[in-house]
DNA sequence: TCTGGGGTCCTAGGACCC
DNA sequence: TCTGGGGTCCTAGGACCC
């Protein structure tokens, strides 16, 4: 029973470049990351001329003799039309899980099975027609067989796959190398073939579970049941909140002084505190790393990274700041040149912690609400986390000590005021 | 030759995804 | 000259506890 849909955006970022340059629609075009280093993104056009992740310099020559376009990456574009595109999925489900920027899972249980692979056609046109965004789109009882679909639904014109029956699927399992089944990569392909002479994603679906499980670890195990149309991968209807929030980049130049990291450092910690905030998140720990540039054998290699834990979770970014660029002279270590930096908040927590207790009690009973919240943030923060929480509103917080109460409540750490106590 | 056993927590590292 | 960035999950192994 084909109930679960991969609807999958076709070399998304290309695609997006395209809304604004309709004499692109059929030249091959690839998007470049960051510093224009290498390609991220590329069109169907310009997939037999470089490959994906390849360094942008290391093929100038064949770029320029295809007439290639690059584009430098625009995130916040791609971030939009994405949501776009979701928002019209949407129309088609009540169970969507947003699984990247550019592909969904879709619950097809409410539409009857005879109808569903029209219903995804008439989806995919209006995709098309709404956004300008070409998808692709896989039917299949399991999230790996879906993927599977839709990657043969790329390959039809009308776009949308689903297997008639399990022979069908077995019929493109057999001549599908194990490395081009989802989260079977070249690591486990290489030990799948060479301790278990498995080379066909047919072969891993048959294969003995408990061998697999024993050898390989329950993520390939989970593999092989949907491979068997076993769902062993929940759909995740509502994003889960973020655990870590990371923010790394190469910095374009070797960089050699300290004060150059520490400015780079700084730069990443409040990107990544934007998104912090814009969670709603506090984290526990801040670390910081610096690395050398691998490819250049020619220099002296060096990574490390310091890890900072606070004694209260944060988002206060100048802490956060004061943090990253104190971690950064920890393990700075001179007449080495740096590439690379990054900066991960981790331990994170939602900062919207006492909102439960505001409405435990009876609604009218202002004080009793007030006093229900200050102790749930004592038993969470400790005595002192009052005078960060419950300030705001009319009266100042010692004020609610003596019954003042004030009428607002601040419930979110990110709202709370700079002051420390 | 034997070397307690069961549990938790933390970190590092591998593997994979887009 | 120039080689991406942002995530998750799982396991192993060490430290520590009773």
């Amino acid at each position: 029973m084909s109930n679960l849909a991969l609807c999958d955006c076709d070399s998304f970022y290309c695609s997006c470049e395209r809304l604004f340059r309709s004499d692109l629609t059929h030249r091959p075009v690839v998007v470049a990351g960051n510093n224009d280093g290498c390609v991220v993104s590329r069109s169907k056009e310009a997939k037999p001329i470089i490959p994906t992740g390849a360094p942008i310099h290391e093929y100038r020559r064949q770029l320029q003799e295809y007439g290639v376009v690059v584009f430098s990456s625009n995130y916040a574009l791609y971030q939009e039309v994405s949501s776009r595109v979701q928002s019209v999925m949407s129309r088609y489900t009540g169970k969507q899980e947003i699984f990247s920027i550019d592909e969904s899972f879709l619950d097809l249980s409410a539409i009857p099975p005879g109808e569903r692979a029209a219903a995804m056609s008439e989806l995919r046109g209006a995709i098309l027609h709404e956004v300008g965004i070409p998808v692709s789109i896989g039917l299949a009882p399991t999230k790996v067989l879906s993927k599977l679909a839709s990657h043969v639904a790329k390959s039809l014109p009308e776009g949308v796959h689903g297997f008639a029956d399990a022979a069908a699927a077995d019929d493109i399992l057999s001549i599908t190398p194990c490395d081009e089944i989802w989260y079977v990569g070249p690591a486990r392909s290489r030990q799948l073939r060479e301790e278990m002479g498995i080379t066909s994603g047919l072969q891993l679906k048959r294969a003995d579970i408990i061998r697999i499980r024993r050898r390989l670890h329950v993520p390939v195990a989970r593999i092989v049941c949907e491979l068997r149309g076993i769902p062993a991968l929940p759909l995740h209807t509502s994003a889960p909140a973020r655990k870590e929030i990371m923010c790394a980049r190469a910095f374009g130049k070797l960089v050699t002084t300290l004060a150059d990291l520490q400015e780079a450092v700084a730069r990443y910690t409040a990107d990544a505190t934007r998104r912090l905030l814009a969670g709603h998140q506090v984290c526990g720990t801040l670390s910081v790393s610096l690395m050398t540039n691998g490819f250049r054998t020619d220099l002296p290699q060096y990574r490390a990274s310091c890890i900072v834990p606070f004694d209260r979770p944060t988002n206060y970014i100048p802490d956060l700041i004061t943090a990253a660029r104190a971690a950064a002279a920890q393990i700075f270590k001179p007449g080495i040149s740096y590439y690379r930096a990054g900066v991960m908040l981790s331990d994170l927590d939602s900062d919207t912690l006492i909102q439960g207790s505001l409405f435990a009690d009876d609604p009218d009973d202002k004080q009793r609400r007030l006093l229900a919240v200050i102790a749930a943030i004592e038993a969470k923060f400790g005595k002192g986390a009052i005078y960060f929480a419950a300030t705001g509103g009319s009266s100042p917080p010692w004020a609610m000590r003596q019954n003042q109460l004030s009428p607002r409540y601040l419930t979110r750490w990110s709202d709370l005021p700079v002051a420390r106590a």
